[in-house]
DNA sequence: ATTTGTGAATTACTTCACAGCA
DNA sequence: TGCTGTGAAGTAATTCACAAAT
């Protein structure tokens, strides 16, 4: 679905499994666990214990052999991976039902990274907060991003809107994009966009129905 | 991500994609087109012309060669494969902040898939409404998941909660599911579970930015 | 004894290239 | 001629199987 101006060469999907062993690790780092096997990891994230090991291979060598990982260590092998060793701010472009919750569950987990400025049309919403964050008119959007120096934007606007908040985002210096609007958007060079169609999601899900056998002409 | 007691053989990531043609041909259509290329679809939805024909090749034959495809027949040849031509009832289970949005974005947009059942734990939200659907106690989920004959839900509850869920919806009979809360959740035989983690997708993202080079150490 | 790290084999998916048909 | 439908080729991702390390 995204895709990008390669320069390394790592899989794409192992990149996207990165994250989910971080919040496991994370959780065993806290609960005092010291060590965890590529196995045990595996039953957590509900991957294999092979792909972990390979995921990770991609990287470097991060564990201890005959042992395991120690969580904490790993964790921020990780981070440092992603980018994630400092909180990452994020624009939240469209403050309607989606885009608010996002803005709200993005609060309650997840410190690394923290929507920092949320943009919408509707002057009926600016000046208004969520979670303590202002909305801000659409028209600030480049100064705000570019003062913050943010380098990830949320785009959830409607898809008539979408393209053009992405070319102004990239514009603005906004190199990595998670598109919640049912778009093409497309990339430039250098860029990242993520196309996350929920509803579109929710229709596939269907095929996998025994109405879908019943309903078949 | 999602898997399945297998009977044919079709990529999932075709399936995946069969609703994002059906969005669009559905556009299409009600423009008064009658005739598309595959060349034309493809930059329309953002997927090449080889992969759209190879993904419908999976079902059939559903175009004219050296015309292109009819809007309306081919938009209604992939609902009946995706087993959407009569609308289809989910269950949501967890109104929170993310729920209630799901719910409402429902609302609006694709009518071939309705939230038309809604639970919550929390009972100062039951006996309330989202879009004319009332919020239901957990303990009737069963219940009016049989009533409703509803084979397909979205979890949007704590991860904590999440995988006695899903086993729930499954005994009641639910066959796909759409997972929001940040956990495995393991599908049984028979069953398809798609887990989408947002908060994931969004530190995933960071990887793809100039912040990280400068970060790694 | 145990578990990592990794080349090799396998499987899944995409792209190519062209035959088949309107 | 023009575009679909599809085997063949190529690429990407996963799983296997085992040597390396502690």
């Amino acid at each position: 679905m995204g895709n990008r101006g390669s320069e390394f060469r790592i899989p794409e999907a192992a990149i996207r499994r990165l994250p989910v062993y971080l919040r496991v690790l994370e959780e065993l780092a806290e609960d005092g666990v010291d060590v965890v096997s590529s196995a045990e990891l595996a039953a957590r994230v509900g991957f294999t214990p092979e792909q972990i090991r390979k995921d990770l291979a991609y990287f470097g060598a991060f564990g201890t052999r005959g042992v395991g990982y120690d969580p904490a260590l790993l964790g921020l092998k990780i981070k440092r991976i992603l980018g994630l060793t400092h909180e990452v701010p994020v624009a939240l472009v469209g403050a309607g039902n989606l885009g608010t919750a996002l803005a709200r569950h993005n609060l309650t987990r997840h410190k690394e990274v923290r929507i920092s400025a949320i943009f919408d049309r509707d002057w009926d919403k600016v000046g208004k907060s969520i979670g303590g964050v202002e909305i801000l008119p659409l028209e600030d959007m480049e100064k705000e991003i570019r003062a913050q120096g943010i380098k990830m934007a949320i785009i959830a606007v409607p898809p008539g809107e979408a393209q053009a908040v992405a070319d102004r985002l990239m514009d603005a210096g906004v190199e990595a994009i998670l598109n919640f609007s049912p778009a093409k958007l497309q990339a430039r060079p250098g860029t990242y966009i993520q196309n996350i169609d929920l509803m579109t999601e929710l229709q596939a899900l269907a095929y996998y129905t025994t109405l879908r056998t019943a309903a078949e002409g």
